[in-house]
RNA sequence: GCGAAAGUGGCGGAACUGGUAGACGCGCUGGACUUAGAAUCCAGUGGCCGAAAGGUUGUAGGGGUUCGAGUCCCCUCUUUCGCACCA
C-alpha cells in the first residue's frame, strides 16, 4: 500500500498558504534570516537541478523557522538572455510571450513541490519595473565615473551578420551556418570593476565561504606586483611601456613582443614593405582561440615589425616583434623578452634565431648558452647586468626597480588579471542601455525621469541582421535629452549578469516603483545570511554581485560591505556520470516523480543521495528507497495512532528501566543531536537522514504494546514523537501530517525544534579497540572512567593479546582514552 | 594550457579533530507471506582462503612521515567545474 502523498501534500500546501507561513515582514519581532537560492532561468520546466538546489534551501528554511527565525526565502526569474531569444527564433514566437508562459509554468511547479517562498516578493528581471532599475544603476555608475566606452573584439559571423556568444562560436565555427567566425572590433560599454579589485580581494568579511571559492576569486583577480618599464622607440618619439614581474632580468632582454591587437601595430604597418604579409599574420592570430593561443604548449609564432626600441638600462637597440603568445588583455599588451629566463621567450627566440643572453647564473651548475635546452627560471646570481652583477636575483628585483625609478626608466606597479566588465550585448532580449547618440552632443545619458527605456515589442526576432533594435525606428529615433535635436538610441542591451548582480537586494522591497528598494528595508534584511548556488558561479556572478554591492554601498543605498555572508556551493545532478542536459539526452523530468511518488520523496532522495556540495547521481531505484522510507514512517503512525494516544507521553520519575529501553532512549536523543548538528554545523543532510533511518529501524525493532510497562510505553512514545520534528526539513508535508496524527491541532512550523538531553547520551561502558602493531586484534569493554593503567592491565591480560605477545618484547603501549590501545611489539 | 576541486564495495555514499574503513540507502542472494506476481517483512552481502573460528588483503597508482594514514607530505593518472558574450 502506498501512503496518500498527493492528498497530504496538497492539504498542507493549502494550509501553509492560508496561514501565510512563509510570508514575512519587518514588523514581525522574530530575528531575521535571509535565505537565498540563485534564481533560475525560466526554461519552462523545473529541472532536477532546481529541485536539488531548492530542496537544500528549503530544508534550511524550515529548520531555521523552527529555531525561532523569520525566514525570508524569496523566488524570482532571471528571465532575460539568449535562450529566450533563440527559443523565440525557433518557434517563431516572441520572447516576452514564451518567457511569461514559462514563468507561469515554473511557479506552478514550485508550488507543487511546496517550497516555502514569500511569493509577494517575486522578481522578474525582464519586466520593465525591474529592468528600469538596471538602467537607473547604469546612470548612477555613469555619474560615478564607473562607465566608459572602448573598442573590443566580438565573435562575428560574416554570413549571419551577427555577433555570436562564445558558446555559439565554439571551435571558431558559427553554430548556425558553420561559417568561420571572425573577431570584429566594435565599441562597447564597460564598467570599471577593476576600481574595486583591491577590495574584492578582501574576503575577510565572508565568514563562511568555501575556501575554494575564495581561492578561485583571488586567482581570477590575479594581483601581481611588478615593474612598469618604459622603452623608447629608436628614431621616433614613442614610448612603449611593458609590465614585468621580473625586472631582475632586464639586462637579458633581447627583443620585445607586442600583442597582435596592440594599437601601435597599425601604425607600424603604414610604411612597412611587408604590410600584407604581416596583416595576414595578425588576422590569423586575432582569430585564433584565446585559450589555445596562450596555452603553454601552443607553438609560438611571430613576425618582425621592422621597428626597434632601446632597452633603457643598457641602451641596446632591440627589435620589436608581434607574437601570438602575448595578449592585449593583460598588462600593457607588450612584453620585454628575456629568452634565457622565460620558457615562452626561449622557444620564440630559438625559432626566430633571436639573441639569448644569460643574466642569472645557476649557483649549482653553471649555465652554458650552447647547451641550454630550456629557460632557466630559478633563483641565481646576476651576471651581465652591471652594476648589479653578483647580486642575488631576488634582492635585485627590488634594487633594480628602485634604481630604474631614480633614473626614470620605470616604476613599481601593481596589475590585476581582472578586466573591466563589458556589459554591451548586440541582442534584443535584455535591458536597453539608457544612452542616446546625438550628432551635436555625442553620447548622452537618458535622464532618470525618462526611465524606463522600454524594450519595444514589435521586433521580428531572428529576422534581423546586426542588432535587432536597429530595425525598430520608433525605438531607434528619438531626440537628444540635452539639445532636443534628432538622435538615436543605443541599440546594445545589457549583459544579464547585470540583472543578477543586485536582485538579492530587490527582494527586500520587490514592489517598489519609486526606488530600486527602500534603504531601510534593504538594511534590515541584508546581508543575505545564506546564499546557495552552483560552483560554476564562483568567479563571474559572485564577483559581479560583490562589486555591485560595494557600489551600492558607495552611493549610500546599503550599509554592509558584502552581500552574502555565507555561501553554499551545491553540486549538480548527474545521470550516467554526466550533467543532465538536453543535448546529451539524459534529462529526467521531476514532474514525473512528483506525480508518482510525491515531492517529499523527491526531496528526501535528493538530500539523502549525497552531501550538498557534491554532485547527485540520479538513480531511479534510490527514489524508490526514499519512498519506501516515507511509507514505513506513515505505516508506523497509521498502525500505532490509537495506541500512541492511549499511552503516557512522558516519564517524569527516574525509574530504573531495562537496557533495551535505555538503548531506545539513547537512540532518540542521539538522533536529535546528530540531526541538529548535521543541519546546523555541517549542512550535511545525507547523514542526518541516515540517522533518522537508523532511528526508525530501532523503533521498528522495539517491542511495546498495551501490556508493556508505563515507562517502556513512555520511552516508545518519545522515540516516535521525535520523528515529525526531525523530518520537517526533509519531508515537510509528511512531517505535518504525522504531527497532526499525534493529536496536534496546529502546524508543526509554529512549534520549536526538538532538543535532546545530554544525560541520556551517557553510556556507562565504553569499548576499546586493541591493536597489535596497528592491526586490529581484539576489543574490550570497560567501565566509562577506567584509568589508563587499568585499561592497559585489562588489555595485556586479553586472551588474544596474549596469543600475539607471547614471547615478544613489548616496546610501548599507546592508549587513546575511550578509543583504542595499540601495543607495539618487536617482531 | 592555466586556475579550482574530486577519486572509498556492484552503485550513491559514511568515517567530523591522524585512531574499529564501508554507517545509511540502493542492488544482489537466501527465506517468510502469496495460487502467482507486486508490495511488505526477516537474514546475509568489499575481495581472497576457510564449514566455522579466524586469517589475509583492501580507500585511483607509486613513494614518504607516524606506534597508527581514506585522512598529512611528494610525484603520476583520471574525472568535474571555470577561463570573462551560456546563465
Amino acid at each position: 500500500m502506498e501512503y496518500p502523498f498527493r492528498k497530504i501534500e496538497t492539504k498542507w500546501q493549502k494550509i501553509w498558504e492560508k496561514n501565510r507561513t512563509f510570508y514575512v515582514d519587518m514588523d514581525d519581532p522574530r530575528e531575521k534570516f535571509y535565505l537565498l537560492s540563485m534564481f533560475p532561468y525560466p526554461s519552462g520546466v523545473l529541472h532536477m537541478g532546481h529541485v536539488s538546489n531548492y530542496s537544500i534551501a528549503d530544508a534550511i528554511a524550515r529548520y531555521k523557522i523552527m529555531n525561532g527565525y523569520k525566514v525570508l526565502q524569496p523566488m524570482g526569474y532571471d528571465s532575460f538572455g539568449m535562450p529566450a531569444e533563440n527559443c523565440a527564433i525557433e518557434n517563431h514566437s516572441h520572447p516576452e510571450i514564451t518567457t511569461h508562459e514559462n514563468i507561469d509554468k515554473m511557479r506552478k511547479q514550485f508550488k507543487m513541490v511546496g517550497f516555502g517562498y514569500d511569493w509577494d516578493r517575486e522578481v522578474i528581471t525582464c519586466d520593465a519595473d525591474y529592468y528600469k532599475w538596471n538602467q537607473w544603476f547604469f546612470l548612477k555608475m555613469y555619474e560615478m565615473g564607473l562607465v566608459y566606452k572602448k573598442s573590443s573584439y566580438v565573435n562575428w559571423c560574416p554570413s549571419c551578420q551577427t555577433v555570436l556568444a562564445n558558446e555559439q562560436a565554439e571551435g571558431g565555427i558559427c553554430w548556425r551556418c558553420d561559417s568561420r567566425v571572425e573577431q570584429k572590433e566594435i565599441e562597447q560599454w564597460f564598467i570599471k570593476i577593476t576600481d574595486y579589485a583591491e577590495e574584492l580581494l578582501d574576503h575577510s568579511k565572508l565568514n563562511n565561504w568555501p575556501q575554494r571559492v575564495i581561492t578561485m576569486q583571488k586567482n581570477w583577480i590575479g594581483k601581481s606586483y611588478g615593474t612598469q618599464i618604459i622603452f623608447k622607440m629608436v628614431d621616433e618619439d614613442i614610448e612603449i611601456p611593458v609590465f614585468t614581474t621580473r625586472p631582475d632580468t632586464i639586462f637579458g632582454c633581447t627583443y620585445m613582443v607586442l600583442a597582435a591587437e596592440h594599437p601601435l601595430v597599425e601604425d607600424f604597418l603604414q610604411d612597412n614593405p611587408r604590410e600584407d604579409e604581416i596583416r595576414k599574420f595578425i588576422n590569423g592570430v586575432i582569430n585564433e582561440d584565446k585559450i589555445e593561443r596562450t596555452a603553454e604548449d601552443t607553438e609560438k609564432i611571430g613576425m618582425f615589425t621592422g621597428k626597434y626600441v632601446v632597452n633603457p638600462v643598457n641602451c641596446e637597440k632591440i627589435p620589436i616583434w608581434i607574437g601570438n603568445y602575448v595578449v592585449m588583455d593583460y598588462g600593457t599588451g607588450a612584453v620585454m623578452c628575456v629568452p634565457a629566463h622565460d620558457q615562452r621567450d626561449f622557444e620564440f627566440a630559438q625559432k626566430y634565431k633571436l639573441p639569448i643572453r644569460i643574466v642569472i647564473q645557476n649557483p649549482d651548475k653553471t649555465l652554458e648558452l650552447n647547451s641550454m635546452k630550456e629557460a632557466y627560471v630559478d633563483e641565481g646570481i646576476l651576471v651581465n647586468s652591471s652594476p648589479f652583477n653578483e647580486m642575488d636575483n631576488r634582492k635585485a628585483i627590488q634594487k633594480i626597480t628602485e634604481w630604474m625609478e631614480e633614473k626614470g626608466y620605470g616604476y613599481k606597479t601593481v596589475i590585476y588579471r581582472l578586466r573591466d566588465w563589458g556589459i554591451s550585448r548586440q541582442r534584443y532580449w535584455g535591458t536597453p542601455i539608457p544612452i542616446v547618440y546625438c550628432d551635436e552632443c555625442g553620447a548622452v545619458t537618458v535622464p532618470e525621469d525618462d526611465l524606463p527605456v522600454r524594450l519595444p515589442k514589435n521586433v521580428a526576432v531572428g529576422k534581423t541582421r546586426k542588432n535587432p533594435l536597429l530595425s525598430v525606428p520608433e525605438f531607434l529615433n528619438t531626440t537628444c535629452p540635452k539639445c532636443g535635436g534628432p538622435a538615436q538610441r543605443e541599440t546594445d542591451t545589457m549583459d544579464t549578469f547585470f540583472d543578477s548582480s543586485w536582485y538579492y537586494a530587490r527582494f527586500c522591497d520587490a514592489n517598489n516603483n519609486n526606488v530600486p528598494f527602500e534603504k531601510a528595508k534593504a538594511n534590515y534584511w541584508l546581508p543575505v545570511d545564506q546564499y546557495i548556488g552552483g560552483i560554476e558561479h564562483a568567479c563571474m556572478h559572485l564577483l559581479y554581485a560583490r562589486f555591485f554591492h560595494k557600489f551600492m554601498r558607495d552611493i549610500g543605498l546599503v550599509v554592509t560591505d558584502e552581500p552574502f555572508s555565507n555561501l553554499l556551493t551545491q553540486g549538480m545532478v548527474t545521470k550516467d556520470g554526466a550533467k543532465m542536459s538536453k543535448s546529451k539526452g539524459n534529462t529526467v523530468d521531476p514532474q514525473e516523480y512528483i506525480d508518482r511518488f510525491g515531492s517529499d520523496t523527491l526531496r528526501v532522495f535528493m538530500l539523502f543521495a549525497s552531501p550538498p556540495e557534491k554532485d547527485v547521481e540520479w538513480n531511479d531505484e534510490g527514489v524508490k528507497g526514499a519512498f519506501r522510507f516515507l511509507n514505513r514512517i506513515w505505516m508506523l503512525f497509521k498502525e500505532k495512532q490509537a495506541f500512541l494516544k492511549s499511552i503516557p507521553k512522558s516519564y517524569t520519575k527516574e525509574v530504573e528501566m531495562p537496557s533495551y529501553a535505555k538503548d531506545l532512549r539513547y537512540s532518540t536523543h542521539f538522533t536529535i543531536k546528530k540531526v541538529t548538528e548535521d543541519i546546523h554545523e555541517r549542512m550535511q543532510f545525507n547523514t542526518a537522514i541516515a540517522a533518522i533511518m537508523e532511528h526508525l529501524n530501532n523503533i521498528s525493532a522495539f517491542q511495546c504494546d498495551e501490556s508493556s510497562e508505563k515507562i517502556i510505553q513512555a520511552v516508545y512514545y518519545e522515540a516516535i514523537a521525535a520523528l515529525p520534528k526531525l523530518l520537517q526539513p526533509f519531508a515537510p508535508h509528511l512531517s505535518e501530517e504525522i504531527w497532526a496524527m499525534l493529536g496536534n491541532q496546529t502546524s508543526i512550523l509554529e512549534t520549536s525544534w526538538i532538543t535532546y538531553d545530554d544525560k541520556y547520551l551517557i553510556k556507562d561502558q565504553t569499548t576499546y579497540v586493541i591493536q597489535i602493531n596497528g592491526k586490529l586484534r581484539s576489543k574490550i569493554v570497560v567501565g566509562l572512567d577506567t584509568p589508563k593503567k587499568e585499561v592497559e592491565k585489562i588489555a595485556r591480560a586479553d586472551e588474544k593479546v596474549l596469543k600475539y605477545t607471547e614471547g615478544k618484547e613489548i616496546i610501548k603501549i599507546i592508549i587513546i582514552p575511550k578509543k583504542l590501545v595499540n601495543i607495539v611489539i618487536k617482531d
